[in-house]
RNA sequence: CGGGGCGUAGCGUAGCUCGGUUCAACGCACGUGCUUUGGGAGCACGAGAUCGCCGGUUCGAAUCCGGCCGCCCCGACCA
């Protein structure tokens, strides 16, 4: 591909609205352009290095028996309606009416098409396992893009399905997915870590998040360097040690004015944060007031208690709502009060004698102790783990890590196949709900992940496994020495006829604008034609990550871009 | 949705406090010509902006006031 022909446009300068690396560099190389928040074109450099990951994607997916199909993007909302989602998913979700008055929808993932074609084609357990994939566009009304591509709202997804007679079953379509995983993620460049998740919205029994870490990202780590317990915060396991139980002593009300947050309680009555229990409050989606119970020095995990309440989304509750309940927001406990669902964190179960809210403005309660003196619905971990808390596992400190979601594996089971009435009839002569998974991997994400991972203040330097061509060639001086553009000419030709092509920059540049440009662009060689490189013996050939320069003769460069 | 910031030429910005013949400017990029050619070249000429939109105040608005829209960042949210 010649320069000079190429759609492309490099910018000198940062583009303001850039903060991430990969933001900044996909921007200024010219690989993507935005149209409107979280909403990007790609230009035709950045196709090709979503091609590339794409293709990799498709032979490690077929690798384990995928087969790739290709579903729609609009879907009738009659599909959401029988598997409950389109009440169940918000506005995030783009719905719309077609001409008819028909009431349609934008996809965001494609189950509820999965489970469809699933009915109509699968009869036996016969025609079981089947994975199936699709690479394409979803759309997500996200309240909120950021990061350039790494969260957007339009955006083209490799998503696959598996489908299984039973749990065994998906198990080991769950391992071979995630198998691919790793095969995707070493191939085009990615260091990635497999965290525990939450299976959040998409209801099922586990999940795993590939993760690139960085600075950046969105989501929480919590890692053991021991012995390898990765998991997201949302669900990560707090294990700390029970305290010490104490004699229960008697109940006893204490005036304790202005202190409506744990810090100013603690500080007032000169004890410690953990010898309190903090009380916060949500509404669950069925209606219920949920009182979360940790002690003073934790926090809440909303994942968690979420799945403890097991009443849908939580959000947080106002304070009329909790003074409805009978508590004072700032000096709430469940002391004295029935009607809401008590969630108890295990810690503060076993913690004995701690100072409670009195529900009365400026008053708390000392002695406070579980079942005496309030009665829980649920003890469960609850608590959010911290930096250098005990590993669930081993108990070594563990660390905490921002990382980027690059990819899921979720097992999701039955929900959509029985809310759609996807059933084979088994061996046993017995209609069964198919049992499927779900694995995702944002192909835009994850180009720019791997520009996180593979830039320097020059700009980009691509994995040869996925750079829009292999080599960036610059021919200069060309006015002073003929070869040089019958070389350089020659050589481009030579890539087109073994369909390697490489890049050619033809354009009648500066050595200093050329040489800065392929840097920015970042294919993995830079070949560079000039009388003096040709003085010295043929082509310089340098090897855009390390730097490194050798000259090579043209007919050595030749056959390597066969 | 809360908090903060920003919208002036393709990109980056100045001007805005203090309204008016340096108010529409500067650098880069762009076009033409000549020179230049291994690290973002030089000279000359040139094209390009109804200063995000609408309304108001005023003799006069990029500048002041109100409303709206858009974009970015933090938080909430995130199959």
């Amino acid at each position: 591909m010649r320069l000079s022909q190429l759609f492309v446009r490099t910018l000198r300068d940062d583009p303001a609205e850039a903060e991430m690396p990969s933001h900044r560099l996909l921007l200024r190389a010219g690989y993507v352009r935005q149209l409107g928040s979280g909403i990007y074109s790609l230009l035709p450099l950045g196709q090709r290095v979503a091609q590339r990951i794409t293709q990799i994607i498709r032979e490690e997916m077929d690798a384990i028996g995928g087969q790739e199909l290709l579903m729609p993007v609009v879907h009738p909302a009659d599909i959401w309606r029988e598997s409950g989602r389109y009440d169940a998913v918000g506005p995030e979700m783009a719905r719309f009416k077609d001409r008819g008055g028909r009431d349609m929808v934008l996809a965001m993932t494609h189950e509820e098409v999965v489970a469809d074609l699933l009915r109509d084609v699968i009869r036996s357990y016969r025609q079981l396992p089947v994975q199936l994939y699709h690479f394409q566009t979803k759309f997500r009304d996200e309240p909120r893009s950021r990061g350039g591509l790494i969260r957007v709202r339009e955006f083209t997804m490799k998503d696959a399905y598996s489908c299984d007679i039973d749990a065994a079953g998906l198990d080991v379509s769950y391992q071979a997915q995630y198998g691919a995983y790793a095969r995707i993620f070493e191939r085009i460049g990615l260091q990635t870590i497999a965290v525990s998740a939450d299976v959040g919205m998409m209801g099922g029994t586990e999940a795993h998040e590939f993760m690139l870490l960085n600075p950046a990202g969105e989501d929480t780590l919590v890692l053991c360097d021991q012995c390898g317990y990765a998991a997201n915060q949302q669900v990560a396991k707090v294990r700390r040690p029970k305290p010490l139980v104490e004699g229960l002593r008697d109940i006893e009300e204490v005036e304790t004015p202005g202190t409506a947050t744990i810090a100013d309680l603690a500080a007032f009555l000169g004890i410690p944060a953990s010898e309190t229990a903090k009380a916060i409050f949500y509404m669950a989606e069925d209606g219920r007031l949920v009182t979360a119970i940790v002690r003073g020095d934790d926090e809440v995990n909303e994942a968690k208690l979420a799945n403890a309440v097991a009443g849908g989304g939580l959000r947080p509750a106002r304070e009329e709502e909790i003074r409805a309940a009978g508590m004072e927001p700032g000096y709430a406990s469940p002391v004295g009060v029935h009607s809401t669902f008590v969630v108890v964190d295990e810690l503060a179960a076993a913690s004995t004698n701690l100072v409670a809210g009195a529900n009365k403005p400026g008053y708390h309660l000392r002695n406070v102790n579980l079942d005496r003196d309030y009665v829980p619905d649920r003890i469960t971990d609850i608590a959010i783990a911290r930096e250098g808390d005990p590993c669930p596992n081993c108990g070594s400190p563990v660390i905490l890590r921002n990382g980027i979601e690059v990819g899921n594996i979720f097992k999701l089971g039955t929900k959509y196949t029985e809310a759609l009435g996807a059933t084979y009839l088994g061996e046993d002569g017995v209609e069964h709900p198919i049992v499927m998974g779900s694995y995702g991997i944002g192909i835009g994400r994850n180009m720019a992940c791997i520009v996180e991972a593979h830039h320097d203040e020059k700009g980009i330097i691509w994995p040869e496994a996925v750079a829009p061509y292999a080599a960036h060639l610059v021919a200069m001086g060309a006015n002073r020495d003929a070869r040089v553009t019958e070389i350089a000419d020659a050589l481009h030709a030579h890539s087109i006829v073994t369909g390697n092509e490489i890049l050619y920059d033809d354009r009648d540049e500066s050595p200093g604008v050329k040489l800065t440009d392929a840097e920015l662009l970042g294919m993995p060689r830079i070949l560079t034609v000039s009388p003096r490189s040709l003085a010295a013996g043929g082509i310089e050939v340098t090897d855009r990550a390390t730097g490194e320069r050798a000259i090579r003769s043209v007919d050595e460069v030749r056959d390597s871009l066969g």
